[in-house]
DNA sequence: GGGCTGATTTGCT
DNA sequence: GCAAATCAGCCCG
């Protein structure tokens, strides 16, 4: 048993340090009741940071690509089939996390937007890591480190990041106002250069294609294909 | 780099 | 029963 202390404040690694300068800039509450489309938009270049309950490794990095799901009648959102126990969530408070299991194999990653009772929320495709880069290959799986070009393999695509960050169904519902899970402001010396906001028809459904509401970084290489 | 396909579970009709 | 806000592995070049 030790009486020192095990962290002082002149022991503070870089990573404690980054986390402790995040938090102080985590986005407030009422930026999630902004409309949907807004908050998809502006969520590039910020930071989504998780710090996974069980106590693994906290990883963090630049959300690059987003999409927006509008309320009930927006036919691809899950709201449009009504109000169900999987999308309850959406229907709640904004600022908290919407997750949920697809394909039998992925979670995906949801901030819910906008008033209660009105379902809608911003998918989270995409981000470029910046800390907890080995957790990350860990839970990916090694077979990553063949290449060193994989590096962008870890979280270009929804299911990858919920892999990489160990976002799963206990994050479903949870606050976005930390200490496990929040959405931070960049810092200047992380930031990413001025960049181009690009909109596309959203990936990956069937109905709906008609509207931009995939928003991306433009010429960024951790957007997903 | 791009195209095709099988995997694998849950939620909802 | 079937479709799903996906991914990795395989083939081709």
């Amino acid at each position: 048993m030790s009486l020192q202390p095990l962290v002082t404040n002149n022991q503070l690694s870089s990573e404690e340090i980054l986390l402790r300068t995040l938090i102080a800039q985590k986005l407030p509450e009422d930026f999630y009741l902004q409309a949907t489309l807004t908050v998809a938009r502006q969520l590039l270049g910020k930071i989504l940071v998780v710090l996974p309950s069980d106590d693994s490794d906290a990883t963090a990095g630049i959300i690059v690509e987003t999409e927006g799901y509008v309320g009930q009648d927006d036919p691809a959102c899950h709201a449009a089939v009504g109000r169900t126990r999987r999308n309850e969530i959406m229907w709640g408070e904004s600022g908290r996390a919407y997750t949920y299991f697809t394909y039998g194999n992925h979670w995906m990653f949801n901030v819910v937007t906008e008033s209660a009772d009105y379902p809608a929320a911003v998918l989270v495709r995409a981000i470029q890591p910046i800390m907890g880069l080995a957790a990350m290959r860990d839970r990916r799986g090694l077979h990553l480190l063949k290449s060193k070009a994989d590096e962008r393999n870890l979280t270009n695509g929804p299911g990858k990041l919920c892999r990489a960050m160990g976002i799963d169904g206990t994050l479903n519902g949870q606050s976005l106002q930390g200490p496990h899970l929040y959405i931070a402001t960049c810092p200047p010396e992380l930031a990413l250069p001025a960049f181009e906001t690009v909109a596309t028809s959203r990936i990956g459904i069937s109905r709906g294609l008609e509207l931009p509401w995939r928003f991306y970084v433009g010429g960024n290489r951790y957007v997903s294909k």
